[in-house]
RNA sequence: GGGCGUGUAGCUCAGUUGGAUAGAGCGUCGGCCUCCGGAGCCGAAGGCCACAGGUUCGAAUCCUGUCACGCCUACCA
């Protein structure tokens, strides 16, 4: 807010001086602000007059001068505006025009944060989509913590989310899924014949052969899977329904929800794959590859390497098909935009699906993938390895239930999406300062102690008034305030560029800087004051500070406790 | 071979879209508890931003090339 204020002054200012002539422009650009690293930098900054220097015929400090000049300031909001560097322009605020807008993180709450900087523009976002043919493994995980809080931090930012869940649940998978379950199932009835190779190997085939038995007792034991198409229907049917329903309750329990579990199969129900290819065909974009007899989609016509086959030469159209009509549809139900996310091995469809989604005349930037790169698993920084004997990945259940939901959402979202991520199991355990959670939740545990320790000596929190603000005088408590007042800007460029990561930097740095405030002035400058006003004032600071860490560990879908002991006698003696 | 990504402190990683003296945590070393929560705080050391060119007032950031590592390169699902 203030940020816009400081872009306004000075654009109103560059008006007035090429309307009074003092500086000629061919160009008229518009100013923008940013927050400087160092605080001698004032509040905020800009280089613009060393970009417009060529244009303006001026040296950069001479229009840094004029800029200043020009800027009309009745109510007298800023402290200092300077001229610095080789033409830096660098404003300060008065101290009271940031203490006073405390009043409005107060008066928000738990909205404090929330922007219309999407325009309720609607957005698709797709996640997780795993493949239903076994349980959910770590970098299923990273993938859906990555969506999820995407989703939450684009709603917050003023987006419409709709956060959709894709099965691929036909093709030849389905079949083996289906034939390892029928196996499994006469393993038990104690049938001796070998395994196939091509079924799945995991153990969670012989539990769901387990109930599937306790269901069925022996009456399909002698089915003909391959043969009796109602029967294989059952087998595939209860596998599928069995893994699906686990995978939701993973999900579940990691804090996740879908608005829609989108299947593939509903794609073929309401033809919108036979539509998509006879809409290709009348368009022209598809032909026969004379050399295989496949039938091709001509996508690199729309910036895609190679043609792609979409129909098998034996009729049956291809994944890519149905990949296609989805995403047609995703735009066909009226959103703008459309977020994917997917694992980095996947990149290489990224081409094409643009190249469809372009031939059937979407706007190709309207959709966006992010690809999540692969969490290494590491315990105690030794390599835990990522795939078993048999093949299977490690269960993200597994590492969920070992370091608790807190830490493993954290830990998957702490990082850019595209970079590796080293997750070190111990570590996401320990309660020290290498796992941020504790650290963060620490911070919001101690701020609710001490307004509880207030509120106890019959201190409420009040409104914001003038004395506060004289009141205020440590160096910290502005630049708390300022970091308070930085959160709606941030979420702003974390939905705005897709990287919800930043959120936990904000986090640590807004923590350690209270923790420091806290500690270096225990002694001297209590929160909870004798002083009136110093605690009043200090008090609405702590308190806007709960509001922000709180709202952005809801973000997170991390807890925000409001107290936390080392063991369980201090949590005894506790009030 | 081609494509995508990564390369920043001993380790794990940020870096606000091209800005001022490149940051954080861990680890190392040295300090701080007459407690509103020490699960905390303060300080120090630690850098040729992989390498070489280029673009410009200005580059970790953009362009070109080289090197290293990872992934992809199906009528599979």
């Amino acid at each position: 807010m203030l940020e816009r204020i400081a872009a306004s002054l000075l654009n109103d200012s560059l008006a007035r001086a090429v309307g009074s002539g003092e500086i000629a422009l061919s160009d008229h650009p518009e100013i923008v602000m940013e927050r400087p690293k160092s605080e001698a930098h004032g509040d905020f900054a800009t280089g613009i007059c060393m970009t417009l220097a060529r244009d303006a015929r001026r040296p950069p400090r001479k229009l840094a001068e004029l800029l200043i000049a020009n800027i009309e300031d009745p109510e007298q909001i800023l402290e200092r505006a300077e001229v610095a560097g080789p033409g830096f322009i660098n404003l300060t605020f008065r101290r009271e025009a940031w203490f006073a807008r405390l009043q409005e993180v107060r008066e928000r709450g738990a909205t404090f944060g929330q922007t219309n900087a999407g325009g309720n523009q609607r957005v698709l976002l797709e996640f997780v989509s795993a493949n239903p043919t076994g349980p959910l493994h770590v970098g299923h995980g990273r993938g859906a913590v990555v969506g999820d809080v995407l989703g939450n931090v684009l709603a917050a930012a003023g987006f419409d989310v709709t956060r959709e869940y894709y099965i691929n649940d036909i093709g030849k998978q389905m079949r083996h899924l289906g034939a390892s379950l029928y196996h499994r199932y006469r393993e038990l009835l104690g049938i001796d014949e070998p395994y196939p190779p091509d079924c799945y190997q995991g153990d969670y085939i012989l539990d769901i052969a387990k109930d599937f038995l306790a269901r069925h007792g022996e009456t399909l034991r002698d089915a003909d899977y391959e043969g009796d198409e109602a029967a294989g229907k059952v087998f595939r049917d209860f596998i599928h329904r069995a893994i699906q329903d686990d995978i939701h309750d993973d999900l579940r329990e990691f804090g996740i929800e879908f608005d829609n579990w989108f299947a593939e199969s509903s794609l073929y129900d309401d033809e919108l794959v036979y539509g998509l290819l006879d809409e290709l065909e009348r368009k022209g974009h598809i032909y026969t590859d004379e050399q295989t007899g496949a039938r091709k989609f001509r996508t690199s016509g729309f910036g895609d390497d190679e043609d792609r086959v979409i129909i098998r030469d034996n009729g049956v159209p291809t994944y890519f098909a149905s990949d296609v009509a989805y995403h047609a549809n995703k735009f066909a139900r009226g959103f703008d935009v459309l977020i994917d996310i997917w694992g980095a091995d996947h990149h290489g469809y990224i081409p094409r699906m643009r190249a469809g989604l372009g031939a059937l005349g979407h706007p190709q930037e309207a959709f966006e993938v992010l690809l999540i790169q692969f969490v290494n698993l590491v315990r105690d920084g030794v390599p835990v390895s990522m795939s078993t004997r048999k093949g299977t990945f490690v269960d993200l259940r597994k590492v969920r239930e070992e370091v608790g939901k807190d830490a493993a959402r954290l830990f998957f979202i702490m990082r850019r999406p595209d970079s590796q991520l080293d997750f070190d199991l111990e570590l996401a355990k320990r309660a020290s300062m290498d796992n941020p959670v504790y650290y963060v939740q620490y911070g919001h545990a101690r701020i609710c102690s001490i307004l509880r320790k207030a509120e106890e000596a019959g201190y409420a929190v009040e409104d914001y008034h003038a004395e506060m603000c004289a009141a205020l005088e440590l160096p910290e408590e502005l630049e708390l305030t300022r970091k308070i007042l930085a959160y709606p800007g941030l979420l702003e460029s974390c939905a705005l560029n897709r990287e919800p990561h930043h959120i936990v930097f904000y986090l640590q740095d807004l923590v350690k800087t209270f923790h420091g405030y806290y500690t270096r002035h225990k002694h001297t400058a209590k929160i909870v004051s004798g002083d009136p006003s110093k605690r009043q004032a200090r008090l609405l600071l702590v308190d806007c500070l709960r509001i922000v860490l709180r709202n952005a560990l809801a973000l997170l879908g991390v807890s925000a406790p409001e107290r936390m002991y080392l063991n369980e006698a201090e949590e005894e003696s506790a009030p």
